[in-house]
This record gives structure tokens, sequence and C-alpha cells, in this order.
DNA sequence: TAATAGGTTATTTGTGAAAATATCCTATTA
DNA sequence: TAATAGGATATTTTCACAAATAACCTATTA
């Protein structure tokens, strides 16, 4: 067996395989390093990930769950397809839940929540400066802080399920950002403007402006998703597609 | 071994035992009959559901993703505990997923919907009459429904997610709602007032009309349950909180 | 040549038991 | 008497292997 993680080195790490393996699997999903519609063997993933089956099921069961593996009967595992009606349904999701989040967490607000504010798009603002001048090696972590960045403006609408909700649409929809990252640049600088406005509607506590800001910043983001490296089918070489 | 399930009764029944465990531990959480708090021990729930450790497990997680079942770290499963916070939480998240779906709902309306409409009604219209003047004995069957008419005023809204995320909160609400049936009787008649209002409603396609009683449906729902029968402790009988 | 039946392999599903960890009880000491 | 240390028990976590099922290939027939 692999010698198990240090006891509890930042004192959130996941003492469990099971944990530390779900948040991988879940991880090489919304990278797009495993494709969508690719099959999951369990054998295949036991080799990659050196856990036993059973962990696995268990981790790809709680990922059914949440929306990123499917699981059709007793015919095995696979990730989640992906389309652009999909894509616009998390879309459109994702404006509902983010938009009433902001306007409830104005509502809420307090020094704390501004601090987070400030204090995420601090973080958000550098990476995106050195990212402008090395593009392709920080990415994921400038994902990382866009995701921290969004999550602070939403951090005090006291709503426990909101957030959740909002969590994977989130996740869902970075997955179609990675995708497509491969393909297109991402406008950097648009993004950029449009985070630093986010920053001043949030600190003049203007729901109205900041919810329209919202809305319109997750619309653009999506429309630059075309079909192109969606679907790959994921190649059955079963020359029986019953029926 | 227990024998396997018939391979196919209804043609949508689960073949493998996983998804039936699954489904019995979750009606057995919404029906209260595994109490909020409650610990989860995995001998004595593979003795209750006879099946193995491993099943069950992969069952515990799934049931973690859908927020009915708390995980902490290696100290097992529980049922998550109710709160009447949490009950607030719900129930404003069902207004507004509710709410937006059935607007949804009307805009892309056709006579498939209302057919489904009208179909659902009369089923639970017809059980609410019998419970009426047997209360008590149908009580499962007048949930599920109450579930399906529901369900099918938001059927057209053409979200998948939209749907799914309002199930989620659906089965949360549900699970107060049966933690509370023992204490107060319900105001049957007004919620079958209000049932005729929504089919008129919908039938009339009026979306402004649909959403206000949706939502005032859902506000005089969860006011019923105040906070007698929700908490109890699981009866920790260690002494040692750890700090 | 197309289609089907049979057997073979690949994959999933489920079980029992071992290792790791937490919890509990008891006795010893200050 | 209170508190701590040590050992015993209970519980979770993980694995390796067996049964059940689906996928695949080949040969035989119409």
């Amino acid at each position: 067996m692999t010698e198990r993680s240090q006891p509890g080195e930042d004192g959130l790490s996941a003492p469990t395989l099971a944990e530390a393996t779900h948040a991988r699997l879940r991880s090489d999903i919304l990278t797009g390093a495993l494709r969508p519609g690719e099959r999951l063997k369990l054998e295949a993933l036991r080799d990659r990930y050196d856990v036993s089956v059973n962990t696995l099921r268990e981790t790809l069961s709680r990922l059914v769950s949440e929306g990123l593996v499917a699981n059709q009967g007793q015919r095995g595992f696979m990730v989640v397809a992906a389309s652009l009606a999909d894509l616009r349904d998390i879309t459109e999701m994702r404006k509902l839940l983010e938009c009433r989040a902001v306007r409830l967490s104005v509502e809420h607000a307090d020094l704390e929540w501004e601090s987070r504010v400030v204090a995420a798009y601090h973080k958000l603002s550098r990476i995106e400066e050195v990212v402008e001048q090395d593009p392709g090696h920080w990415g994921t972590q400038l994902e990382l802080y866009n995701r921290q960045f969004h999550n602070a403006l939403i951090s005090a609408c006291g709503s426990r399920w909101l957030m959740t909700f909002h969590g994977v649409m989130y996740d869902q929809s970075l997955r179609y950002r990675m995708l497509a990252f491969r393909v297109r640049d991402f406008p950097r600088e648009q993004s950029r403007a449009e985070h630093r406005a986010l920053l001043d509607a949030a600190l003049a506590r203007d729901a109205e402006r900041l919810a329209a800001i919202v809305a319109a910043h997750i619309t653009k983001g999506a429309e630059l998703y075309q079909e192109e490296n969606l679907s790959p089918r994921p190649a059955r070489r079963g020359p029986k597609p019953k029926k």
C-alpha cells in the first residue's frame, strides 16, 4: 500500500484515501484530462490512481451525484457528455444563482465580507498580471483565484444551499472553459476590466449594478465556447449500437 | 446471498443492489425512520438492510453528495442534523427555483405539458379525498402524488439542472414535513384549495399568478413546522466532547 | 454474403476479512 | 477526588478475491 498522507499538514487536508481520490478524479474531469464521454473502466483507474476498486466505486458514486459522472445501469461509469445545450443550461442556472447570491450578500454586507472581497480581488489581479506575460503556465492558479473571487462576492449571502448549488454550477462551467482552453485564447483584458468593475460595484454596495455585471460576465464567458471540441465520442469500437 | 430482484419487472426498476439500497436508505431518512443526527454505524446498517459494508459505503457516499448524510472525517456517517435555520434556507431556495421553473414552463407550455398537469392534479385530488376520510394511512401515497403534481408543473421548464436542484430541495423540505407529521395535523382543506388554484393558473397560463401562488404555498407549508421535534441529539454517551 | 448461435473474454458487482483509527473503560498517581 | 496513562474494545477504512453480467469474437447456416 502507498503511505498515508501526513497526519494533518495544514489542518484541513482530507485524511481518508477515498476523499483524496475523489478530489483527484474530480480535478482530472474538470481540467479535461478525462474527456467527456470517456469510459471509466475500474481496472484502468485502479492502475492510474493506485487504489482499490471499491474505493474507486465509492468515489465515482459521489461524482455521479455531483453530475460529473454518469452511471447507466450495469454498464459501468463514464464521464458525463458535454453539449452546447447543457452549457446553455448551466450558464442560465449559474446566472440565476450568482445574481441572487450577490444581491443577498450586499444586503448582509459587513466589513468582514468587504475584506474578503478586497483580498480575493488582490490575489486575482496579481495573478492576472503574471498570466498576461507568461500565458499558459499559471492557468490553474488563475482559475483557483478566479473561483475564490467569485466565492468571496457571494460569501455573505447567508444561504448554505445557495453556495452549494452555485459551487456545482461553477464546477460545470469551469469544465467547459477548460475544454475550450486550448482552442481559443481567453480575452484577458476584457475579463480583467469586468473583475475590476465587480470589485467597484461590491465596494459601492450597489446590488443592482453588481448583479447586472455578474450576468454579463457569465454570459460573455459562455459565449466563447463553440461546439468545436466538446463532444468527442468515446470511440465505441463494437459495431453493435443495439438498434 | 439474497436473491436478486426480478430482472426488469416494470422496465424501470434498478437492477443493481446498490441502487435499491440507496433508495431504501434515502426513503428511511426522508420519512424520519432514521432521525436527524442519528449515527449510521455500518455494521448496524448491514444487519438492517442485509448488504455488505462496501455497498453501504457506496450508498452513503452518494447520500452525502445529496445532502442527506454527513461524513466528518474518519468518524463515520450520520444523518444530517435538522435546524430551523436550515429549514428557512431550504424554503427560500425552493421558492426561488420553483417560481423560476413554473415561469419557464408557462413560456414553453404545450399540450403535452397541460395534459401532464391535469393528470397529476387528478391523481392528487383523488387521493386527497381519500385521506380526508382515512387520515394517516395513505400519507406516503399522498406525498408521492404531491411531488408528482409539483413536478408536472415545472416539467416544461426545459432545464435539466433546474429540475435536479428543485428535486433536492423538495426532498429536503419533505423530510421536515415528515418530521412534523406526528405532531400537528396538516391543514388539508387549505392545501387542497391551493392545489386547485395552482391548476387553474397553470391552465390559464398565467405565469405571474402561478408563481405567486407557488411562493405562498411553499411559505405556508414551511411555517407549520416549529422546532419541536427537530433537533434530538444522537445521545452522545462519551463524556469527552474534546474541547 | 448476412445473420444468428455459441463460447470466450472483459468488466462490473458483491462479499469477507485484515489493517488503521478512534472510542471507551480501568487503574494508578498526585 | 480529579486527572492522566495504558490497554481493551468498537468502528471505520481499505484490500484482494469470487460471482454475475455484459461485450466480443468465431463459426455455422440460410
